[in-house]
DNA sequence: CATAAAAAGGATAAAAATGTCTTTTAATCT
DNA sequence: AGATTAAAAGACATTTTTATCCTTTTTATG
């Protein structure tokens, strides 16, 4: 359903939710041992969701990877959007098309209904969501 | 959640449940236009679920593969577990260990259920569940 | 302005998934 | 028995995903 890169972008972003802001940028170096990701990956899969404005960065000196105010309103779809893209995620069990067409296909009305209560929940839980009131960095990111 | 060669091969085993049994058995060459897998694939598939006794198959003339009664009784699981591995499909939603653990992630308590209704999905629906009642082949094998 | 820090970008590599082809084995039919 | 048929097996090819490396660009700071 979810490629491992968007799982490890949800990692990643999640880190940022936990321990950035505008004054506190983070690097990628300081951040991949944490949510078990390779570095280098890591940093292409941040540079992306940055690219499309669902993150934000600056180079340079103090520079690094952080969430504004706004990218905590983002919701888990977001990313998945930027790294899967919709149709991966949304696609039917049997196939490729899309679900909840007009044809559904003979496992939709089995599982059709969990699907889209997942997809649901991508697209209702924002990250501010999923941290309220956690510090506990470990419990976040299992390996 | 299921690899493309799974949901291929749910496809080859439905087209078998609707299309043979023990007296008529049928060839790749015949069945992977109407399931949309590539031929050379498909065989590979149904070869290796024959070998781990989801699926028959005799060899030479008038051979193929077909489902046996008992065949028939299996569930979409025991097709996934050959293909993908159990853990594949059970793993977690945000990396590779096992969900339902002593240590569930943070999206366990907001997905997790509807994971776990899925695989039981899985587990408790045979092939004559499905195609009870059904003989119309083709809105079994959507594009 | 020089320098160093950091992301951005691009090229490449390794691994896994998907797909094809050829040879071997077993069943059936003359 | 011999010819033919079809799966079984395994080698090989391609594509996609995952991962690394190196250079360039941007930016803060002394
Ligand atoms: S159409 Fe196949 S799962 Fe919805
Ligand atoms: S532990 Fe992550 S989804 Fe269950």
């Amino acid at each position: 359903m979810l490629s491992n890169s968007s799982k490890y972008a949800i990692k990643g972003v999640l880190y940022l939710a936990l321990n950035s802001d505008e004054d506190h940028k983070v690097m990628v170096r300081d951040m991949h041992g944490v949510v078990h990701v390779p570095e280098a990956y890591l940093a292409k899969l941040l540079q992306e969701l940055s690219r499309h404005g669902v993150i934000s960065s600056t180079r340079g000196p103090k520079g690094g990877f952080f969430l504004s105010k706004e990218d905590r309103k983002r919701s888990l779809m977001d990313i998945v959007k930027v790294i899967d893209g919709e149709k991966r995620v949304k696609s039917c069990v049997l196939g490729v098309k899309d679900c909840d067409t007009d044809q559904p296909c003979v496992l939709h009305k089995l599982v059709g209904a969990n699907k889209s209560k997942f997809i649901k929940v991508l697209e209702n839980t924002t990250i501010l969501d999923l941290i309220e009131g956690k510090r506990d960095v470990e419990e976040f990111f299992p390996v």
